[in-house]
DNA sequence: GTAAATAGGTTTAACCTTAAACTTACTGCT
DNA sequence: AGCAGTAAGTTTAAGGTTAAACCTATTTAC
């Protein structure tokens, strides 16, 4: 391994200056100096012992991407083909700005607090569902936080985020507005915080506003596996005179669909059906999805760019963004004439 | 931060000590130093500084998760439903045994080494088509390196990859068995090495087993998105007699589809099309799509497998593991019935 | 002409952890 | 009594880097 001391040695200065030239502080140090460090590190390759410096700076360069998870649940998050996109986007810019990622999921503040002192990580990328006391730990650490799609409230933390609601109001009230009444609401069973339960507000909204009252039975709760999905498939079945379906998630509208129709029920023509994501699946399915679309990279490279400015200490205004959503209408929703 | 100096004071014994009982070194300590050390730990919440003990026993317990690209492309690897399904595998596995992922892109050789130099890591995953010159920088590592679908000969580094010769021999003998003899083959161009290669192999041989030749026009390069999708279905109108199309992804295949269905004409009435990878998708468009199955979650377990023993330092029989594929039977395939 | 400032460095100590070498008190054996 | 062996530690040095303090020769200011 060649040090910061091999490259003084062979230059004939002190390791100190060989670290003022590499930190750019080259006011102390004569040009000829630094043309001969520079040449040398070139020709021995030289790079930093990172544990070295995070050692001394206590900064290490590491940005965190923390998935949060049950302890049980052996789910595995980086299925989500959303936060895979999202950790190539980060990568991406901070390796041009100088930092260095680490994947990790965590089960607990334990498990987040230990890592942590692990690795002196300097910010930190949080995606997932949490509890109230798992944020309590985030809320008070001290280095740059980024959440993903929390809607926990907080000073200190950044959030990107959608407009979860009013994207899965328009969804619900493009069905309404199509003639349909009866709209089942299709989604995980994560309905007292965070991104579920803001669609299922939006739901219910457009529910309210068209008069129509709400139903708990319309409520579908199902994972978003293909075998889920038939299970889900099923239960719509049973429930009399629905005609649209409202999933918050393109891969469970699929689903569904897919096993409605081996009922001999198709969409658009028995089941409308409008998914969330817009995933490059809701093109190639059939009927092409009608969906709500979010825009991934834009939610990644806001992500990092919050991330980047608060690692380089920028005052930041907005640091709480959300982002829109946009109807994509595409051929899985019909109109019902209703006879009056 | 609490450091080992702090559970030493507050036991009242020297830092050594409180490090060999960190690391199960008990003998040399007395079980009430040692319960009394536990105690301290737990109550003043110490981790280990990581970044101090790679610095003295130059072992990181980081391991490198690879994407290799090239310079100028600014792909996102991650978009790669596999690579991620497979990063979350192996981190939890890696998670478990006490190793850290960091996930990282490299352009070249000389990244790859600076990144060692960075962080001594401990082992390396290397995900993606390389050029020699790169493997050979690999192949001169003295860390345990598992690749992933390389077809480069090593004997030090492991490799995990697919029967992807087989997979599309077969995938094309089905389609021949079933009356086709005009087989578009649809693959990104990258057919001097590695998977792609491999699978145009499997596609002639089947070719030339039935006595069909070999034909250069019916070989369609393309990249995997929505829009080059479209300029390979015009490509395949243009050839006069295909009735059938291997892809080498889903997504492809489902591309392909969608595009030809614009122009009227259906799968598989028209065109007999099978894809490789079986993405959850496959079962989700319409006609479902007949692929090569690969187990990703096999795949990625046992690359981890191999690593974590390579880690500590178990000698290893099989490094070089070949995973079988299988034909997945649905629908995109129809019987041509040729008068004779 | 002399003090002050500047250029261009060097030396030292610290960051936290660990391996190797060393110490001390006690037990057991002959 | 004398010695070896063991239990239960401690001390020291090292790993690569950096910030702070220090040093020396030359230049500038008046």
């Amino acid at each position: 391994m060649v040090t910061i001391t091999d490259i003084a040695a062979a230059t004939g200065v002190s390791a100190t200056t060989v670290s003022n030239v590499i930190h750019g502080r080259s006011n102390r140090v004569s040009e000829e100096t630094v043309a001969k460090i520079n040449e040398a590190i070139k020709k021995l390759g030289y790079s930093p012992n990172m544990s070295a410096r995070a050692l001394v700076s206590r900064q290490s360069k590491v940005v965190g991407f923390i998935n949060h998870t049950m302890p049980t649940s052996d789910y595995n998050p980086m299925d989500d083909p959303f936060t895979a996109t999202f950790i190539g986007i980060i990568e991406k810019a901070l390796r041009e700005n100088g930092y260095y990622l680490m994947v990790r999921t965590v089960t607990s503040s334990e498990e987040l607090l230990a890592l942590l002192r692990n690795w002196n990580m300097d910010g930190l990328f949080i995606n997932g569902v949490f509890r109230d006391s798992f944020f309590e730990t985030i809320d008070s650490l001290d280095i740059p936080v980024v959440l993903i799609d929390s809607y926990i409230d907080s000073k200190k933390c950044s959030n990107v985020g959608l407009e979860d609601r009013t994207g899965c109001y328009m969804a619900t009230k493009y069905l309404i507005d199509h003639g349909h009444r009866q709209i089942v609401f299709a989604a995980p069973p994560f309905f007292e915080e965070g991104v579920v339960y803001e669609r299922f507000e939006g739901y219910k909204k457009a529910l309210k506003e068209a008069g129509i009252p709400f139903d708990e039975s319309m409520v579908i709760q199902t994972e978003l596996d293909y075998d889920s999905c038939l299970t889900a498939a099923r239960s719509i079945l049973e429930l009399p005179g629905v005609t649209g379906i409202v999933a918050t998630a393109d891969v469970l509208a699929a689903g569904i669909m897919i096993h409605l129709r081996s009922f001999h029920k198709s969409c658009p023509k028995d089941y409308s059906i409008i998914g969330f994501d817009d995933l490059s699946l809701a093109k190639l399915i059939t009927p092409p999805l009608t969906t709500v679309h979010q825009d991934m990279n834009m939610k990644g490279s806001i992500a990092v760019d919050i991330m980047l400015k608060k690692l380089e200490g920028e005052p930041l205004k907005h640091s709480h963004v959300t982002l829109p959503t946009e109807l994509v209408i595409r051929e899985s929703v019909s109109t019902i004439y209703t006879k009056q």
